[in-house]
DNA sequence: ATTGAAATTGAATTTAATTTCAATATTATA
DNA sequence: TATAATATTGAAATTAAATTCAATTTCAAT
């Protein structure tokens, strides 16, 4: 944010010839946030397949041609935005750790807030990260490396959770990805198809992500989450084999 | 396949004048057939975004002037060709119903099969499955009701499964969507995006079909599958909450 | 105030595709 | 085998973008 020239961020430079990718003053560096600043906006409101040079320019108000003095393409403006948009809600995830420790179900609740909340709010965004995942397998990888180390903590818990299911460490985490990847078909077709199959009766945020995490932790622990957390899902205690 | 002219194929007819975009011979089905061929050929190598005309032309060995006589665009033809595959995978979906009535694992796992084998063959069309879904919201709905109409059978039965639960159908359905959601995303980073963290030790078919039958059973009855229909998840018979 | 480096403009150019269509070939039928 | 309907070709025109760049402006340092 204050400092010009040491960033990061700058990551498809074409070559070395050409125009700097990189802005030489503080003036400079304002011209590019605000093209990055008008991308995000133009990401959200078309997606990436359909973002053009001009629609970001006329959007952040300047001259086609300026574009090409800070980005080599729109690719990797894309991705510098939406790597950006990540990191930030990394930073705010770091703070929402404050739950006990060992209390597996609010510790799922809290991540799960952070996600639906964020598709909630960014639905047009969260489409692009798909997007752009699609497109570019190094986007694609990134993603995945953050969603994998996220569940990390879980996987490497497995062999003292459940001694007896003697897990390899393989196996453990395919059986989280599993567990875990439920959350994103249903937060897609919810917050960015709005399905009216699903929407029919709108679910909070909080609502949201109690479903997710009580889906997880009845497939992780085979057991529903004590009762008096619950609220949208109480009547899934329920929910299990009648009879036998 | 036989018959020429009574297709309800034909999607996107651009109102009334110009070219048929349909078949007015054997002849002109047949290379209409090609073409749709083609397509599929080179959606499978390269995907929905960076198809080209003259790719589809070029594979079919025909004039790309020829292709404005059959279709509009590439995004019809698109349609057509994925909505065609999508219609087979269905086909012998029907065959593989005839698992005992009232076997709630065995019909998960027999459907869980069918999806896998599709995403192990097909990575690169069900990739495209994806891409197109994203942007054409029709398109997007059919893969949805697809989805939604498969999960019915479910839906409907849980008022009488769980009865103390007293499911409201719009809840039973949002549940159902939170479960049956997981395995798109591994599927999605283990056949499309080759994870080496999920590939590391390869999973076959029916090993991947049991793994998501029994997260889906285990989140729905709180109960392991029947240990004797089980072989690479026998040890989630243990993955359970310890002590209390 | 002058100067030079950097930022900015926008019209001209280039690029990569789509789209058209007159000419030609094929085929089934009378 | 003539004819008309349909299929097919591929070069030319069109289109919608991206890209370049000479000219101009801004601004901080001297």
């Amino acid at each position: 944010m204050s400092n010009p020239t040491n960033n990061s961020t700058t990551v498809g430079n074409t070559s070395s010839k050409g125009s700097p990718t990189v802005a030489r003053s503080a003036k400079g560096e304002q011209a590019r946030n605000k093209l990055k600043q008008a991308a995000l906006t133009v990401l959200a409101r078309v997606g990436y397949h359909k973002m053009r040079i001009t629609d970001v320019t006329k959007e952040a108000g300047v001259a086609a041609g300026l574009f090409y003095h800070y980005f080599p393409d729109l690719k990797s403006l894309t991705i510098e935005v939406l790597t950006d948009f990540i990191l930030e809600s990394q930073n705010i995830e770091e703070i929402e750790k404050d739950v006990p420790k060992g209390d597996w179900f609010e510790r799922m609740l809290a991540h799960n807030r952070l996600v639906v909340r964020t598709y909630a709010k960014h639905p047009g965004i969260m489409r692009c990260l798909l997007q752009l995942a699609d497109e570019d397998s190094t986007f694609s990888e990134t993603l995945r490396n953050n969603f994998i180390q996220q569940l990390n903590w879980l996987v490497r818990l497995m062999p003292k959770l459940f001694p007896q299911a003697a897990f390899s460490e393989h196996q453990a985490r395919i059986v989280i990805y599993a567990l875990a990847g439920n959350a994103e078909a249903i937060l897609r077709d919810y917050y960015i198809n709005r399905d009216p199959r699903l929407l029919e009766h709108p679910l909070s945020v909080d609502e949201m992500a109690e479903l997710l995490s009580v889906t997880f932790y009845r497939g992780l622990f085979l057991e529903n989450p004590p009762a008096e957390k619950l609220s949208y899902t109480s009547n899934l205690q329920y929910m299990k084999k009648q009879s036998s």
